[in-house]
DNA sequence: TATGGATTTGCGAATATTCGCAATTGCCTA
DNA sequence: TAGGCAATTGCGAATATTCGCAAATCCATA
């Protein structure tokens, strides 16, 4: 009885929805990190930051190794290069065609109809 | 002041994270279809359906259009099955990598510790 | 214009996420 | 071994999602 497949593909997708955790993975994509680094470069608290990177872990998208007295990150595999471009397809293509309805709100943002 | 790109896709991934709405996406792939479809396929209630095909809506993923007394939904634009094919690629590599730890998983499931 | 099927909307309850703060753990070094 | 920095964990409050039910809309057609 294994879990359906578009149930794995939705918690997979949720588990990308926060900010903080696509900036923890675009700064993970050159190779590993330390959490410090993470820190300085996301401007989140960091019990806070490592609650997402627990997230993170806990989906298996990346690993976390000790290194002396700090932690560091990495992606556990797959190509999330991959996935993060395919994103940016979509959203540009969407972004497009909302292009004229962005248009006509940002016209009408001065009169405050 | 634009939106953030990071704060963008997570809201872009946060739309696709659930079972009913990466469903009916990948129903739609084909082509467009009506709601009704998508009803006899999905299990869900009417209501339900309409709510999560709202959220599609206003992520602009999707269109709809009536079409006599029935309404259709079709993908917006860009290449859905590039996303899935990427999201499946990363899911798959996961669900390797974890797949020793599943093994282990599974024979602790006898004793009950 | 009245009836009916198809879809959507409004709203309240149940559930899940997110975040900050305090406390804890792990490791290095004086 | 005591003290300190790095990172994590526990927990409660604030917020956001999800879902079912009732009611409203929109069309076609009798």
């Amino acid at each position: 009885m294994p879990i359906p497949l578009y149930q794995a593909k939705a918690e997979f997708f949720r588990m990308l929805g926060h900010p903080v955790r696509i900036r923890v993975l675009e700064l993970l994509q050159d190779g590993p990190v330390p959490v410090r680094d993470l820190l300085a470069a996301i401007d989140v608290e960091p019990p806070n930051l490592s609650q997402h990177l627990a997230v993170l872990r806990r989906s298996g998208i990346v690993m976390s190794a000790r290194e002396g007295s700090s932690v560091v990150y990495q992606l556990a595999g797959g190509d999330v290069a991959d996935l993060m471009r395919a994103a940016r397809r979509i959203l540009t293509a969407m972004l497009t065609d909302q292009h004229d309805l962005l248009e006509e709100l940002r016209s009408s943002e001065v009169g405050t109809p």
